[in-house]
DNA sequence: CGCTTAATTGAAATGGTTCAATGCCTGTGG
DNA sequence: CCACAGGCATTGAACCATTTCAATTAAGCG
């Protein structure tokens, strides 16, 4: 129990609660040490064996021999999963937000084929996976949730199948933005003025949509001289919601 | 216990051991009724109940009500889960061969926002959710093989997303019918001179790869050209399988 | 046998890429 | 405090992979 390998980067001192708590399954199960809702509870928590890491932005945090045994969850900061291609590109999978497991197939399997970047500097926590395998599979309920996190997971993908193989570039980039902000207020971390931290290269949103990092500048132009939004200094405030979801094109089946 | 509804279309007398039959979990698992590899074997097959179904090619056989509380799995022909897009537009996100669950996600929730039509004549087969959970849950090396399957509709899912992001026409089309191939000669379904069935009309190319089925025609007949394979009459053979794949780009994590 | 669906082929149009040049910002080192 | 390098964003022009449009033939099907 509790083995200790040190996934990258140098170790911190994180905050015991932490943006991602609120939303994230193993706060829920009572399973993490440090995030529990309610520390009076009866929790399962010391059964399962847990470390902290942390990683800069822009580094690869999740190597194949790393998650071999492991269960990792971001606490704070966003990562993005992604593969590389022999040309020379890369596609991004997803972007992995605070709360949310690395990828919902390391709850099963150690099997890797993704890359794993912080966008931004993360601190995540990670989970022995035999250890919890064993907890959840004693409770249904637990069981259940976890089912949930990985059908979103696999919805999310579907849709993201549909958004590059039949929308246009300003309907990937305006979907992308709104599922991510969506995302975002159901953590809490959309201010009241509608604006958001936002880490994002373009080239992120490049990868993640099929496209150039050029063509994705040229549509934000647009949209920015549309109204839709502000985005600068890595922060985005939504200024017309409704516009934006119009350019996203109908909603398909959300 | 035996929901007894009628998915669509007629009934029919289904041989008992069907193609899919060999690979599919719900036989190793011995829960299905017909499809069970050891008839001397305690089974927990009366414990789940289940149904058989027939649809004929080109209908659309899965709707929400129907799966509201029913695990659907093929037996034998093919069938395509996809989404309809406001323009007309569609996009397959997968082909379902026999021995298949019509999408994992079916196994925990009856929520669903796919259709499914059937490409061939379908044999189908019906499991109650509620019997099956049961059935698995108290059993750990069946939950295993049921993530298994999980994780590789998964994986081939981020595959296509790759596909359709970063690679060209002749990529995507290639690598679809490698998919195809290989996962059909796992179930003994190519003969030996290589030939297989092949029901897949050119707009399901197409709706699969995110291209037009006028486009896939120019690219099949290049292909046909170069003798990677002959294709006519629902039937495919591989002729150079070796530049088939280099077609197909390299193999980015199979 | 006629009617609808599927496949083929060519020509024109286009959404997005590629290439290239420029400016900006940030961090770094002298 | 300035010079410089590297990453990031922007913009315009040329290019190209794929779409769109259109016309023709071939293949199922009642």
């Amino acid at each position: 129990m509790m083995p200790q390998q040190q996934l990258s980067c140098r170790t911190f001192d994180a905050p015991a609660v932490m943006p991602g708590c609120s939303t994230c399954p193993l706060s829920s199960l009572e399973l993490c040490v440090e995030g529990r809702r309610n520390r009076e509870s009866e929790s399962h928590a010391q059964n399962v064996g847990q470390n902290t890491g942390f990683a800069l932005a822009r580094r690869v945090f999740s190597r194949q021999e790393e998650v071999r045994d492991l269960v990792p969850v971001i606490c704070s900061g966003w990562a993005a999963a992604y593969v590389n291609l022999p040309n020379g590109n890369r596609q991004i999978l997803s972007f992995i937000l605070p709360g949310e497991f690395l990828s919902a197939s390391l709850i099963f399997s150690g099997a890797q084929y993704v890359w794993v970047e912080a966008v931004s500097d993360v601190h995540y926590r990670t989970f022995d996976r035999t250890d919890f395998m064993r907890e959840i599979a004693g409770r249904p309920q637990s069981f259940a949730l976890i089912a949930e996190v990985w059908i979103k997971e696999k919805r999310r993908a579907d849709r993201l199948i549909v958004d590059l193989g039949r929308r246009t570039a300003e309907e990937r980039i305006a979907s992308l933005l709104i599922d991510l902000v969506d995302r975002l207020r159901a953590r809490d971390l959309v201010s009241p003025d509608g604006s958001v931290e936002f880490p994002l290269r373009q080239h992120h949103i490049a990868d993640a949509t099929g496209l150039t990092s050029v063509h994705v500048s040229k549509v934000l132009s647009e949209f920015r001289r549309r109204g839709l939004f502000e985005l600068s200094e890595r922060v985005l405030t939504i200024k017309d919601a409704a516009a934006l979801r119009r350019s996203a094109g109908e909603p398909h089946s959300r």
